[in-house]
DNA sequence: TGGGGCTATTGTAACGTTACAAATACCCTT
DNA sequence: AAGGGTATTTGTAACGTTACAATAGCCCCA
């Protein structure tokens, strides 16, 4: 294999020094037009290709963005639709998308303190986040640009992209009502993570608003094994007479469907589940079920414009969307 | 924020050059023994960490792993498990896994040599593999590790990891004629997919040796739509009395499911459905399916350590692996 | 005493790029 | 013809690391 081309090679062919070489690529307005044309032209010609290795150490940039997703994350397709949207957005600019390893007990902390340390990224974007999020204060500390997958109660602005669970839970309960229900059940996420409260305050406000009975079980969250929710599910319906479940992912749902049938319960007639729906699975369940769409690659999408944005320079305080869920309820 | 500590900070402090330092560091025995212990005190104290984007400037190395993954992955949570996999694998290394941008309807060429033609990696794994994969020649002739996720047709040896889906096909008819069942129907993966062929043969093998009639629908396979999947299903139950429907994906396996239970077919009475999982998903649908589990992230995990073993020098004739499929029946 | 053969350490240069300050060429004005 | 401005190009140095060749120091033996 040849050695690769270098701004020294198209120096050489084309009679110019390095410097000019190098600022016309850049675009540099102070070079001569026909300058710019002409190394741009041999530049093709030769196939030169930057080395990033030297653009980054020379300038400190990494052109590298990198996604820190949480070890365990419940719901499915999750970690893959996520890339997709973020691989999209970034897609029409130099950045590459790193994955960090994470280490499935570890603290939150330990990936971001490497990357911030080892400077392996311009930006980053984290999940998982959590009221208290220490990643925020850390971040914000050492102006490393970020965007959250989540809000936090911290008090500093930061930039993030959340869905709106509250208004998920308001819409299964609204629904739920609809159809006549009269004791709710939700199964939220872990509740070290802020959805879960929102999901939470959601679920019981629409109840107070709307009359039906709220139940919650405290140690029955979405990271519960499914076997779990199962059992749970089919216990709730029996002797508290639960007659709706609200399941925020569509693994829970599976489960609390299967606990239902199990117990001979006519799922829509008897007791009705609505899901949040992440991926196509439930479009082909049977029995049919309501669910609410959460566009995850949408979300990555979005994630990654606000990165960019933030990395230009924006302020945090603009950059907070707030995704909106999507009935798909049978008719 | 104070500037990064480089070996010039560690030389300055110990008294040592800073070729000693960066020798004592990287554990070289001519060094003294004491010298090594001081200079790793030292850095220790200090927070050194190297430069990744120097020694990558100095040595050609990136300690970069770049995963390309097919754009429509049809499989459930496919991508995420990969990524986990191949995250374990290299967790105790220095290497960092870097997603490649894909575009959609794009040449599975143009990520490859965008990698290579940039020195982007130092290996890595592609997904989606042909029979006649014009990637492995490629990267082969340019001196590039890689391994594949499934097998090729080429002549020349290269690393792989592989799911036996011959086996997996002949697994699934075994089980249906034992469940007395005539008239099969393959739903299989897109033919430009190399391991579509594999579950082809091992499809008519099996249904030649054990019996029942083989069915396969040319424009059918696991990237149809899953509404494409539903109708044809109900079509082959109803006019050709197919009895047992193989399916390769959870989804396309819920959309058979759908389009049976619309026509009024009972799961497991009148036909049976057996399904390739690869998410937690089939656990708990309902009626319960008869199952084969590919583990996705077993195989992400193995295609890293493959990887490393290839980037290590090791030939690509002995990096070859074959996952065997395990049952998941009901009794 | 002079070297041969060790071990441990060092200086120099280079990887490919860009920031910065400086130089050159050219044209216009006085 | 000299001075002043503008447009364009250039040389030098540096980012932090490691490969390589060279040096220094030491012990031992002839």
């Amino acid at each position: 294999m040849d050695k690769r081309p270098t701004l020294r090679t198209i120096a050489a062919a084309s009679g110019f020094a390095v410097t000019t070489v190098s600022r016309a690529l850049a675009g540099d307005e102070k070079i001569a037009v026909d300058t710019r044309k002409r190394v741009a032209e041999i530049a093709r010609l030769v196939g030169y290709v930057p080395d990033r290795a030297a653009q980054r150490l020379r300038t400190g940039r990494t052109n590298v963005i990198a996604l820190v997703l949480s070890p365990h994350e419940e719901i499915l397709g999750f970690r893959g639709s996520m890339i997709a949207g973020l691989t999209q957005a970034i897609s029409a600019t130099q950045f590459h998308i790193s994955m960090t390893p994470y280490d499935a007990d570890a603290d939150p902390m330990v990936p971001i303190r490497h990357i911030v340390r080892n400077g392996l990224a311009d930006g980053l974007v984290f999940s998982g986040t959590r009221p208290d999020d220490p990643r925020v204060d850390f971040l914000t500390d050492a102006g490393f640009a970020f965007v959250a997958h989540g809000r936090t109660n911290v008090t500093r602005q930061h930039a993030w992209c959340d869905y709106d669970n509250a208004m998920f839970a308001d819409m299964a309960v609204t629904r739920c009502v609809e159809r006549g229900r009269r004791r709710l059940f939700l199964i939220p996420p872990a509740a070290t993570r802020t959805y879960s409260h929102h999901m939470r305050q959601g679920f019981l406000d629409a109840c107070a608003r709307l009359g039906p009975e709220p139940c919650l079980l405290d140690d029955i969250t979405l990271s519960t094994p499914p076997a779990g929710i199962q059992d749970a599910v089919a216990r709730m319906r029996r002797s508290h007479g639960v007659d709706a479940f609200i399941c925020p992912g569509e693994v829970a749902a599976m489960a609390a469907l299967a606990g239902l049938q199990d117990e001979g319960q006519a799922i829509g007639r008897d007791v009705d589940v609505i899901a949040k729906q992440t991926s196509q699975t439930f479009d082909f369940y049977r029995p049919r079920v309501d669910t609410i769409y959460e566009d995850i690659r949408a979300a990555g999408e979005t994630l990654g414009q606000l990165l960019l944005r933030r990395i230009g320079g924006e302020e945090p305080g603009v950059l907070q969307v707030l995704q909106a869920p999507v009935a798909n309820f049978r008719l």
